[in-house]
DNA sequence: ATTAGCACTCGCGCATTTCGAGTGCTAAAA
DNA sequence: TTTTAGCACTCGAAATGCGCGAGTGCTAAT
């Protein structure tokens, strides 16, 4: 389908998006002549460029003033012109220093991420987590504290576990806790919350004798942890650094990008349903409406085949593709690859 | 000190600054007598606001406008004016229905109450949780994962619970955990982590026999817990709002609350020596630079007698002082209340 | 002590002008 | 046939000018 473009005009649209990307001005044709290698007069390249308009790649914000991409522009660069960006030892470094504290949960470990991806590219990052679908536990633990109150370990797969505190009217030993321990693990581990009979409810209640009051307890708050109510966190990290770009003055765009907390919804789904590798959405091909002239990159993070988290990042549809693209890949990446290496996947599904 | 002002200039100054908050346009003589009660004419009371400039309460933006508060207006009008808003029924329970599920952690609560309080006032909430300076943890649990993996459970104290996924290269079995659970409960509950000395990890590793390379990795993980490096975590919820308001359409006063964010430590400073009930900072009295014609609100949240987090809001200077003076004020009681109800304040310090 | 009256100030909104970057087109050159 | 030089043209951005009106401070009368 791209056939179409002679490699002339490839060119001079790769060299126009290059400039443009780097100044955010519209790109003339002289300063094309001047720049360029190509060795064209401007009124050449001024065909060139209309040709080029008409096709679909660029327009002009007005009559008088040189030529920009269009998203179609932009598609294009990305799928085929632009040039891949190697990350540099130092920045895979420093990509890898920042995770080396494996002591963490995943919802930190992205935090961090999501941080560091925008000090990293100077845009906006995006830490999302999923509504994650177990809706069942690997395996629970409690952990007594004193009489009245003690901890529910609930683990539910790669480096996701929940803690509550529970406090109990009634005061609680160790061995009912233990009793508690292998009941929930017996009847609850591996069982979807939702189709938790109330029959086995029962039986659990039986089993713990006049403890039983703790079971409810209990699954209220499990069903709270694995429920649909759980789950689905989307953070944003260096909004301020879009600050930056003259795209972002209008504060109207501005409020796009943070609207993006009010629609947390939309993104999830986005992300629940992405393919695997990098994805990028340019302008209007993202269906998040609130933001319909920036660009999102991002990529999931696996585990197996479940996707735990993500990692992407905003930023004006003139963005520094290449670079961004990279790092959001190899750091999901290496996030991928650590939390594989630490636990096996979660067996309860 | 405000002996100076007679009563009729108190009134004037009150019903100015309301007026101003509540439409933010600068406020003249006519305005003032068409509104309030007071039975004076235009010519009165621009004699009167023209004291109420020189003693440095008011100014005006330029010479054909009226009047707007000064830093210090709002100060004395937040002192000595404004009458407080009492929370309605209504909200003092939607403030406690948040609350309800009492089924999260410290810092997840911190961040829901954010979220909530800017929707309740309509202007940017924090959520802030200081550098926890415990340093000793209460109590350590593990807790079997598999044969490589196990969860180490520290408790802090109130609410304060932090688990750490552990992968062993050498197979840790059940009996090995329980071993090593007692002997760091035993060497180092309650101990300042950096008091920890080299003789008392010896010792843990002699008692733990051929598992004694796990005290190295363990002290490893519990030293990035308790020490300096973690902790201090600064949220902001609903930055969108203040695009509504117009002193921010402005892009710098932005850059500069989302500045906040770089600064984390100046604020985390302000919080940790923040004394008791709501702390109102109007403009430049707030030691952080970067936001200095903001307004910050915020209250800290004690357990026992120390900080464990704190809520607050920011927004223009021109806010709704008595509203989100009492909202947060409530809002932190009840979040007080309810961890001190939950855990008894950590024994170890 | 208060008030009516009045001249004065100055920012805002609007229309007008100027300036220049960039274009498309045409005709000449390669 | 393709490329280039030249030129008239377009149109936004910035600069300039002008009238309006809200709000003021001052003075003199109450």
């Amino acid at each position: 389908m791209y056939r179409e473009l002679s490699e002339r005009k490839k060119q001079i649209l790769k060299v126009l998006i290059d400039a443009h990307i780097e100044n955010g001005d519209p790109v003339g044709s002289r300063y094309l002549t001047e720049i360029a290698g190509l060795g064209l007069s401007s009124a050449t390249i001024r065909n060139e460029m209309a040709d080029l308009e008409e096709m679909g790649y660029l327009c002009r914000p007005h009559t008088s003033a040189g030529r920009v991409p269009t998203e179609l522009g932009y598609r294009f660069y990305v799928d085929a012109l632009m040039q891949a960006y190697d990350l540099k030892a130092s920045e895979v470094r420093a990509l890898n220093d920042m995770l080396s504290d494996r002591v963490a949960e995943l919802d930190k470990i992205l935090d961090k991420a999501g941080r560091f991806m925008s000090s990293m590219t100077n845009y906006t990052a995006l830490a999302i987590q999923p509504k994650h679908a177990p809706a069942s536990a690997f395996r629970y633990n409690t952990v007594p504290v004193d009489e009245y109150n003690f901890l529910l370990v609930v683990i539910l797969g790669a480096g996701a576990v929940k803690t509550k505190y529970i406090h109990t009217d009634l005061p609680v030993d160790e061995a009912v806790l233990t009793r508690l321990e292998r009941v929930l693990n017996r009847y609850m581990a591996g069982v979807n919350i939702n189709q938790l009979t109330l029959s086995t409810v029962m039986q659990m209640e039986r089993e713990m004798g006049d403890a039983s009051s703790l079971v409810g307890l209990i699954t209220k708050y499990v069903y709270n942890i694995l429920g649909e109510s759980d789950g689905g966190a989307l953070h944003l990290e260096g909004v301020d650094r879009l600050l930056e770009y003259p795209e972002f003055t209008n504060v109207n765009k501005l409020k796009g990008v943070l609207g993006l907390m009010e629609n947390q919804d939309d993104l999830l789904h986005l992300v629940e349903n992405a393919g695997d590798g990098v994805m990028v959405l340019i302008g209007k091909e993202n269906s998040v409406s609130v933001m319909n002239d920036s660009t999102l990159i991002f990529r999931t993070i696996k585990d197996g085949d479940r996707v735990v988290g993500a990692i992407g990042v905003i930023g004006p549809c003139r963005m520094d593709y290449a670079r961004v693209i990279s790092t959001v890949d190899v750091l999901c990446a290496q996030i991928e690859q650590m939390i594989s290496g630490g636990l096996p996947p979660a067996k309860g599904e």
